[in-house]
DNA sequence: TGTCTATATTGACGGTCATCGATTCATATC
DNA sequence: GATATGAATCGATGACCGTCAATATAGACA
């Protein structure tokens, strides 16, 4: 939990790349100075919102507010999306409200939810990333199967 | 019982649709028969999936796999991403091996962990939805102040 | 006012996760 | 065989997550 008190992420570039062809000789684990490009800060960020996000009912409730045509949903038509108790429904919204992907308006009775238009490229990329049926088969259902 | 401003994608359509123009007035929120577009079964392995990368750890140690030329690493360098032991280490791998994410293969000492092919192309493309820095801020640090 | 509906909040419970120390396994080298 | 090192597994622990029943809040309407 210290700090990283070394010259760690900012994609300074390696001094030491590549080296010989032989690389894998098994001979020395190569401590590698250069380090991820990816900085604990982001990723402690990217990691909360994927937790956000990592929930099948979550996951299906942004899928639905992607789709084309379907900028605003009320809570009773997320609540259809899965066959669950209308507090748990709540919550999950709550999840995605507070991690900056949802917001929430109340017009008379109900309330509505749409994607943070600041977050709403990042999330379809990210959905399309995820389903892609063609060429990355990251959820075609090989997960277990093998 | 109008629906506000929906239109549900193809599949079924909405029988008694929009009109009325002035949707908003609290009519209805129109059960709207139609299907999310992420089904139960791909969400579930979706979400699967997302769990399995949505850690500030295995963010990193995905990144630093992911990187042109580190086809390949020893748990020893992985290990270097964050000051956490090395049974947590061996944890944080296993979580990307057993979701089909990484594979490792022991040669001599060491035991050297690289991307599954087929699921490359799949996180590379999640990781770049998440840390576009130019268009979609996801992680650009404003995770919370809407 | 009061009642009804839609949504949020609270509190609790069981399950899962991240982490560690201790141990075990695998391989190399002496 | 004995020893050392890299890595995985085991067992425990505290934290977090998903879920629900009960309750509270907000608005619509009589």
């Amino acid at each position: 939990m210290s700090a990283p008190t070394r010259q760690s992420f900012p994609l300074t570039d390696v001094t030491a790349v590549s080296v010989a062809g032989s690389a894998i000789t098994a001979d020395a684990c190569a401590p590698a100075p250069g380090v991820a490009p990816l900085s604990p800060v982001a990723a402690a960020d990217a990691a909360g919102l994927l937790k956000a996000i990592a929930d099948p009912l979550r996951l299906r409730m942004l899928s639905y507010l992607s789709q084309a045509g379907q900028a605003e949903a009320c809570v009773c038509d997320l609540a259809e999306l899965a066959d669950v108790s209308q507090p748990t429904v709540s919550h999950h919204l709550k999840v995605l409200r507070e991690a900056g992907i949802l917001t929430s308006e109340r017009r008379g009775t109900w309330v509505w939810y749409s994607l943070e238009p600041a977050h709403q490229p990042a999330v379809e990329a990210l959905l399309g990333a995820i389903s892609t049926p063609q060429s990355t088969p990251l959820i075609t259902g090989e997960n277990d199967d093998h």
